[in-house]
DNA sequence: CTCATCCCGTGATTTTTTTCACAAAAGTAT
DNA sequence: ATACTTTTGTGAAAAAAATCACGGGATGAG
């Protein structure tokens, strides 16, 4: 099953706004409804959900614990996914922030900073580890996947440490590209830029 | 001229390694460099620079100081785009420190939160302001776009707010969608999505 | 029961984005 | 000067993504 990217970024989103709270509380949702949601078309929602194998009902739409489960089925490894995250500034404590309490398949096992000043220091319920048992953790833990949210000038060798010690999905927020070997998935999240997107398109349109 | 995303956002890219310190230092660079840089390919670096119009030159590649000014001609308005963050949290707070001094085109004016001890503090140099001034301070600096980093629950309310008072450009960093009307244009940035993507694909590969 | 309506599932089509591939330009070596 | 190499610029082809459009099933009204 080869899911595109870009399907697997809708499906992230449908999952998380049926699992919310303030979500109407019915028990179905029709293809336009989650279109409208995303600001896509329904017959792309009913496209990604047919990629999925969910499967819907003439009239009555989509039964939503039945999509909640084929979503996380094809999302989320059964044994669940460890994570760690480097840099536990303003960015990584956002993003720990954000990850908490959001999806049970997701775990951060730790997160490293160099800042002595910072270790030991708790973080939205995640005790902050010195950097130096980087590579220990990631070994005992069996870590898939790192989050980077350093300073643009550590993150490749930050990047380094982890893929030389088995880390094979990293999810980049510093403002820098990274080299890594074949084999290794970097998701970068640009923040600025998404300002300079929006800037440059909101103009010309 | 219609520039797609895609090429914007790789533009904006092009244009910050250029501009970064560490860079070889050399006056001229070739499309497979640049290439490398965004683990692109040489020839989309070609078309992407074809569509901004600067040109390089046959052997020697483009002319750094040449290929900055054609990207920031299609990138950047001439008269600078004001812009305000609504939410200082953490992630507000990163996000003006990536902020700050890329961009000599994009000028933070105001950051507001709606938490009375916030109010007043200095965060990277800019002044936090009470939210009850929104309105009158996007209209006082003709702000054009903004970005929201607030809790999920008042991302829409706030949404309408900017929007009733003129803005037409949203960087999302909320957790949720927004609703906006014709003409606005909204870049969603997902911290929660881009590491369910790279778990999920990092394992199917 | 019959009709009208609403929605799903998906083949076909269109649009967008990327890659290929090669002529022409420009430098280097001999 | 000539041959050889490297790189740009771009039409053409391919690949990827989104949209269209319609058959078919389910429901409710009359």
């Amino acid at each position: 099953m080869a899911l595109s990217g870009k399907t697997v970024e809708r499906l992230s989103v449908y999952r998380r706004l049926l699992g919310m709270q303030g979500y109407t509380g019915e028990a179905s949702v029709y293809s336009h409804q989650l279109a409208e949601m995303v600001s896509g078309t329904a017959a792309q929602v009913r496209r990604d959900l047919m990629e999925v194998g969910v499967t819907g009902h003439s009239k009555r739409g989509y039964r939503v614990d039945n999509l909640i489960e084929g979503i996380s089925k094809v999302l989320d490894d059964p044994a669940g996914t460890r994570i760690v995250l480097v840099g536990t500034g303003d960015l990584g404590r956002a993003a720990l922030g954000f990850i908490k309490g959001q999806n049970a398949a997701l775990r951060i096992v730790a997160a490293f900073d160099n800042d002595p000043g910072k270790i030991g220091r708790v973080i939205h319920g995640y005790r902050c580890a010195s950097i130096d048992e980087l590579e220990r953790v990631i070994a005992a833990e069996k870590v898939e996947v790192a989050i980077i949210t350093t300073p643009a000038g550590v993150a490749q060798p930050v990047c380094d440490r982890l893929v030389a010690a088995g880390v094979r999905g990293i999810v980049n927020f510093a403002p820098t590209p990274l080299q890594v070997p074949e084999g290794v998935w970097v998701e970068r999240v640009d923040i600025a830029t998404a300002l300079e997107k929006v800037t440059c398109l909101t103009r010309n349109v």
